[in-house]
DNA sequence: AACTCATATTTCACCAGTGAACAAAAATAG
DNA sequence: CTATTTTTGTTCACTGGTGAAATATGAGTT
């Protein structure tokens, strides 16, 4: 594969040459955005390397830290779909994959029978806990070179465009009003 | 589906009752890559949202734009695939789909009988010029708030990302010397 | 109670992307 | 000049993820 600098010196390229066949592009926008959007995806590949070894994917670790996180280690299908973006398709498929590991329990709830109560197991925390460690050099070395304030700016910048979407969500699927 | 903002809340949360449980871990840098991953899954959905009413996916689009803005209007399979982070065989599929619908065109190389020309067609670039201007102001919408400076930060921060994951690379798959 | 209407999850059919094996042409070695 | 190795692209079989319909429970309304 390609090393992620010498595609975003293409991209560079490609934008200044667009840029002036349509002057009215937001080009510095537009080349941040390309540029979140690479390395987002850089990042996603570097987790997905890093979890290959242990037999998981992206979504699979991300179900199980939610879980691991939670005080009592339970959440639903739904709640879980919400909060890793996943469809509710795709989330009957990963618990069904880590029940089938013993990492997870599926369970009926006792006050609402439609639910059910996904909880990690004694041995779905042994695994994440031994599966963390070793990610946390790279995550380290992902941020070589960002001094204190660096990291407040990325953080600020980053949680003020969430919330830039979440408005351009919210106008162009207005809420309903009761 | 859920408002980033909550899911960002909630993974606060969830790395601060982690790093309690395990106080090695590099919490900023976890929030950071979290929030990384996160903000730029979103610009990933927006992005294909707004791509969709034109029945194109943002690879599909992505090749297309890398041959628009070539000065040729032309390129090979493996050089999109190194720009687009395809794979070649998604590749293959992407380009049957586009000739298809008549946006470029698949030619046999001169020189090199092995490669495969890839151009786009005026119907291609005429796509392409009505389907960019309508992304105009949801790309600059994203950044609202930013002054230059943000702007300048964000860009910086990003490249250096970019760089850290590049050698963070080599160093793990090493260079063969000749 | 019977009748909607909303919620939670699963099943099914399909789309997008990947790794491994393959075929053709070019480059390189002997 | 043949023989091997490398490069380029395609096909095939598979995994991961999504939308639409099906199923089952709950909640609100006459």
């Amino acid at each position: 594969m390609a090393r992620l600098g010498d595609c975003i010196v293409m991209m560079d390229e490609g934008i200044g040459r667009v840029s002036q066949v349509i002057p009215d592009m937001p080009a510095v926008e537009a080349r941040l955005t390309r540029l979140l959007l690479m390395v987002g995806h850089a990042f996603d590949d570097a987790v997905e390397e890093a979890l290959k070894p242990h037999k998981v994917n992206h979504s699979d670790f991300l179900t199980l830290m939610i879980l691991y996180s939670r005080p009592d280690g339970s959440s639903t299908p739904g709640e879980l779909c919400e909060y890793t973006s996943q469809g509710a398709t795709n989330m009957t498929r990963i618990a069904n994959a880590l029940v089938k590991r013993g990492l997870i329990t599926r369970g009926a709830s006792e006050e609402d029978r439609r639910r059910v109560v996904i909880r990690i197991t004694p041995a779905g925390r042994r695994f994440v806990q031994k599966l963390l460690p070793p990610l946390f050099p790279r995550v380290s070395a992902a941020f070589a070179g960002f001094n204190d304030a660096d990291k407040r700016s990325f953080s600020r910048l980053l949680r003020k465009l969430a919330d830039n979407l979440d408005q351009l969500d919210e106008s162009t699927f207005p809420k309903d009003a009761p």
